[in-house]
DNA sequence: AATGCAATCGGAACCGGTTCCAAATCGATC
DNA sequence: GATCGATTTGGAACCGGTTCCGATTGCATT
């Protein structure tokens, strides 16, 4: 039913090689150009992307590794990748992994087995195995949101972000605070974004926190977050993600505790519900746009064997909302 | 770099169909079994995908064609179409249309050519040229969210959305109500949730209804609230979608209208923030992760060459939470 | 009209698998 | 040890393109 370029060559009374050429630009003369324009365009001829690529031994598309959908920054960061890779001609190919890291390792070796142009990795976490793989995969790997002294990456300032955010709540006046933070196996978001925040507190004399460890999940932060509140109530608490600070806003609620006066809460991401909810979240925005924007441009240009900066880090932006009292004026 | 089928069958010394054999399962004799197990583990032999795909002419490839990536109900989707898919061993090849629909209908050419199995698309709407395009890749293609009498869909029902929530909400004793819709161009969300809606209203006497309509994001839905604030003072706003009614959430704060004693304000889709956002907001709850897994199972049965049923009807369920005020209480 | 050069074209090999068919091998049986 | 049938194997064709190379054609020049 789908017409090949040996049918094409055969109603055109011409060799294959010839229709390859005309397709593909090469020296043709005009008459046959004409001819074989209208007979690919009444044959509704398209060329079979396997044999092309079967050939060429490499495709267009580049693969993404997204630790799942339904996260705002997983969504933000592909739309970015998305949009810069069709505007140059490509395509994108998405991997959920899950939050698996064995499905992320089988990931990266499915896209190298599929010969994609290149991976665009999102881990919780770089283990040796990613390394293995990514050396073994003899594609460009690039990481986006946690940096590899072997993988090329783009991400984003966490140690500044925790340290904005610290020295923003300091000076709003809090002491007495509790940090509900992640997992040290993430780098970024568990120990960098923790490292500012504590450096922050170091500076300032006199001032008591509480950490506490959560899932990325809201439901959890919002156990946890009642557990925090009856064991030290401190006057904010800082989050680590704006996802657990929304579950952190809800158990406020239950708990009856109006925000920011009774309880401050701050976040990390700069989600667009952060400004949506009452009261508006204040949190750091980070550039998932952006990054994914950029994560895209390299990964193309290390495809096209060219060097590009081994890391790029990403500046972050403290974003003052109305979820943290000013216990300055208030104590005035 | 790479081993090709021909290497290994050199490296074991026997010919190259008889390593396909092996790998396929065809039969082997023992002792060249293990000499090939031996060989291929050794050598990291891993077959192209196209060599592989060009001979087989199709791919274990589903096209699934979102509106836009950033949101709940896409990501919710894709999630369910993906595990689906995963466990049956195939792969999900997402392409975003940016709400556009001419990059819509270039999704599914595109996604043709590569010889995909089968195209899971989320239109807004349906037009023609949706059906041509269709009908001229020569696979299947199944709609989610909007219904077609000329392929294979799973829809919401979104008349009875319209109608439990009118209902529900005329039952509270609401009688000035505003309906803050989207355009009619959309079927499912534009005509049917209204006209569930408006059902209910013809139902009960004496209720004044004013239709507005809204893009589908939150910062014009909030644009359009303010106005019908101004105009019409009604008690409650029914919102086509959640992110629609978070915009009049937003706009209700501004105004210092509390919610739901000032302003009653409901949605429909059921995204995970209504739960999480103080009050959380009545709406009614779309299967979409249902429906994502459901499309991925037809659509691979189609893709088998399976009859499937035509059309299938998900039904949608009312989440009474706390943002309709009850008006017959209050008047007691 | 013969010559030379560039533009155009056709044929064949190749990419890396799968599959068909015929040939070779094997073990069991007589 | 020859015969038979079942297994196993090798060879070749094929999938649908691209590309190299040599042959043909066209055109301008002498």
């Amino acid at each position: 039913m789908n017409k090949t370029i040996s049918d094409i060559a055969q109603m055109a009374g011409v060799a294959k090689s010839t229709v390859s050429r005309y397709l593909n630009g090469g020296s043709v003369s005009v008459k046959t150009k004409q001819k074989l324009e209208r007979i690919t365009r009444e044959a509704g001829y398209v060329p079979n992307t396997f044999a092309q690529s079967l050939k060429a031994k490499r495709t267009n598309l580049i693969g993404t590794i997204v630790p799942r959908l339904d996260s705002f920054a997983a969504a933000q960061t592909m739309t970015g990748i998305d949009e810069e890779i069709r505007a140059a001609g490509g395509q994108m190919l998405i991997y959920n992994a899950g939050q698996d890291r064995e499905r992320e390792l089988e990931a990266m070796q499915e896209l190298a087995r599929q010969k994609v142009a290149g991976i665009i990795l999102m881990p919780a976490r770089v283990t040796p195995e990613h390394l293995r793989i990514a050396e073994a995969a003899g594609i460009p790997v690039l990481l986006v949101g946690q940096g590899s002294d072997k993988l090329h990456s783009v991400i984003y300032d966490d140690h500044r972000a925790g340290l904005l955010m610290g020295r923003y709540v300091l000076e709003q006046g809090h002491r007495r605070i509790a940090y509900l933070g992640v997992t040290e196996e993430d780098e970024a978001v568990g120990r960098q974004r923790k490292a500012g925040f504590a450096q922050a507190v170091q500076e300032c004399a006199g001032c008591e926190v509480f950490y506490y460890e959560s899932s990325f999940k809201i439901a959890d932060a919002r156990l946890i977050a009642e557990r925090i509140l009856e064991e030290c109530s401190p006057t904010l608490i800082v989050c680590a993600t704006d996802n657990i600070a929304l579950g952190v806003v809800k158990a406020a609620h239950i708990h009856g505790l109006s925000i920011p006066h009774e309880l401050s809460i701050t976040g990390f991401g700069g989600y667009e519900v952060t400004e949506i909810i009452h009261p508006t979240l204040t949190t750091v925005r980070f550039p998932y746009f952006e990054a994914g924007k950029l994560a895209a441009r390299l990964v193309q240009r290390l495809a096209a064997g060219e060097e590009v900066e081994w890391q790029t880090i990403l500046d972050v932006e403290l974003l003052r909302q109305e979820s943290v009292d000013n216990l300055n004026i208030r104590s005035l």
